[in-house]
DNA sequence: AAAAATACTGAGGAATAACTCGCTTTTCTA
DNA sequence: TAGAAAAGCGAGTTATTCCTCAGTATTTTT
């Protein structure tokens, strides 16, 4: 039934602390939960029970499933936000070298949590419209600002600047991704070496000369 | 009840050219209906009213949902290792930058067909683990098989030959894919051409001198 | 052209999972 | 400390999906 939109916010607030400990409960439960066992299997009868809840007190506070898929995603894109406003913060490094392994190491440390969690919010898991659209847009955003990096830097020597974003943005997410994945290497940092040298081995044929 | 594996075997043999044509049917019937709906919308009635079928002549083709998603898996595969048995069939550059772009286009190649069917086949359908085995296994001879070439040419100038292949291949892989979910750009070339400066940038730095 | 084999039908059984609601227990307030 | 409000409970309802099976239609064989 595609015309009828599912409520997606919690039904009740919390007004004791007791609740709010409950809430959280169960936003754990449910992480632990679709771990071990995936999306669709991941009941929320599954769900109340690893929190040590009756089904009902589960839907005082979330009205259906999704919310709660939803409410982890959410954490885990701010996590993600807040990664990149700290680095931001901090102070941009001049040096692109050190750009892109400021970048490469948000992106490890926002796949520090759970990769299967994270396998599961991103690809498993059915997305509801609002909340991809957000996804998009965050990325999208990103890219914009390091397209707009990479034109102060380079004037007219790069001639896509979003397209060269992109790429970067998108191997560094796709790899980390991947690497937790497959393990192709016991040692992240290992890993870490190696996408930086692949990020400013691309950079570096596009942006030659930096200093 | 994961003690009780499914079969996934047909149940009938075709004996009748009639049979035949049906079975195509429900397959190509079940890639749209994948397509458009995903693996967990995408049930077996709405398959089978896609094709055409009562949901009964369904069944005695396929003894249940997933060997029809395994067939569809299987099919895929198969194109793929095709697709890189004819490139090695036709004969191996002996220049690395050629190497690397034969790789990127037997890769988009690949992915031709619906970049979407290939999304639900791979990312949001449960895989039984004698196709995820297969999958594994396909992988690593890839990587095995560049690793031995890197080997072959790189003497010790190269730390991890298989790490690099490794990302080579994952690289290939990720961004194809994601590209065709993201569109960055229209021209399918431009993409193709950023992917191989990506590759071959990270190739020059770690084979120095190539002829 | 009759009999046999093969193919097809679709209502409904069986299983499962999301979700409800009347009731109980705990906490807060005055 | 009594009444009210908030939180918690869980058997049962609803909805959906996979899949069966008894019967019908079509094709092949003799």
């Amino acid at each position: 039934m595609p015309g009828t939109p599912k409520p997606l916010r919690p039904r009740k607030s919390p007004r004791q602390q007791r609740s709010a400990e409950t809430r959280e409960r169960i936003v754990q439960a449910a992480a632990r939960v679709f771990i071990e066992h995936g999306y669709a299997a991941g009941t929320t009868n599954r769900i109340a029970d690893e929190a040590g809840l009756s089904i009902g007190s589960l839907y005082q506070y979330f009205p259906n499933k999704d919310a709660i898929l939803l409410e982890l995603t959410r954490r885990h894109i701010d996590e993600g936000r807040r990664a990149v406003a700290a680095a931001l913060d901090r102070g941009l490094p001049a040096d692109w070298d050190e750009r892109v392994a400021l970048f490469v190491d948000t992106a490890l440390e926002a796949h520090r949590g759970d990769p299967r969690l994270h396998q599961v919010l991103f690809e498993e898991s059915p997305r509801p419209p609002a909340l991809l659209a957000e996804l998009h847009s965050l990325q999208k955003a990103l890219v914009e600002t390091i397209a707009e990096l990479l034109r102060a830097d380079v004037e007219d020597h790069l001639p896509d600047a979003r397209l060269a974003a992109w790429f970067l943005v998108s191997t560094t997410e796709s790899l980390t991704h991947r690497y937790f994945a497959d393990r192709p290497t016991d040692d992240v940092s290992v890993f870490r070496d190696e996408l930086i040298a692949l990020l400013t081995a691309y950079l570096h044929r596009q942006v030659p000369a930096q200093k």
